[in-house]
DNA sequence: CTATATACATAGTATCACTAGGTATCTTGT
DNA sequence: ACAAGATACCTAGTGATACTATGTATATAG
């Protein structure tokens, strides 16, 4: 959801996509490249983004962009992340009252 | 963690769990017994929570109860998950609320 | 010219959620 | 009495995926 989030606002290619994320989240969502690679493939295949070659600064970069597809199931994902810290936050908090945060 | 947190409050058996899981989340967090019962003895191996057979109403139960370290765990947990809700939501929503930049 | 950073990749392992069964008891409807 | 469903626990097998460790190549800094 983290990778689709940014790939929302622009194209990146995979080891700027986890410098961002470890930058982003103060070392929080921290992802290795054994995870990463293949998981962008995963969503490519799935069709949520487009990956292309490019060459820039004499390196050869995979700039990967979100679908349409991709800002859908997106789209489904934030929903259902708010919902589930309501959830989740309901059981560890207790309280039904919807004024917590 | 969601686990922890229910038994925190009062010692349940494994079918409880699930049921008021599948209740307290409107389904959202509803747990396959073959996911649940190798998960509970898991979380009693790790020492964070301890099991007891009792006989209630002709059947035989295991209730579970969290132990010290297990509170530890879960206060860690919800720590964590306070932590990853504002890093998430800096990434989907952008960063306004943490006070950053 | 060596070390570090950048940039992508794969192989092997471990974890764990899920499917799909199994056993046994108790309750409810006919 | 009997069948069906709910309760209550269990295991074996499979699949998804995060991780470790390593390999390749180029560019940059000391």
């Amino acid at each position: 959801m983290c990778i689709l989030s940014l790939l929302s606002t622009r194209e990146m290619y995979g080891y700027e996509i986890s410098k961002e994320l470890d930058a982003l989240s103060g070392g929080i969502l921290r992802i290795e490249e054994g995870t990463l690679y293949p998981l962008l493939r995963r969503l490519e295949e799935r069709g949520y983004l487009k990956g292309e070659w490019r060459y820039r600064e004499g390196k050869a970069r995979r700039y990967y962009k979100i679908t349409p597809r991709g800002m859908d199931v997106l789209r489904k994902m934030r929903a259902f992340w708010a919902v589930l810290i309501t959830v989740v936050n309901n059981i560890l908090y207790g309280g039904e009252s919807g004024g917590r945060e």
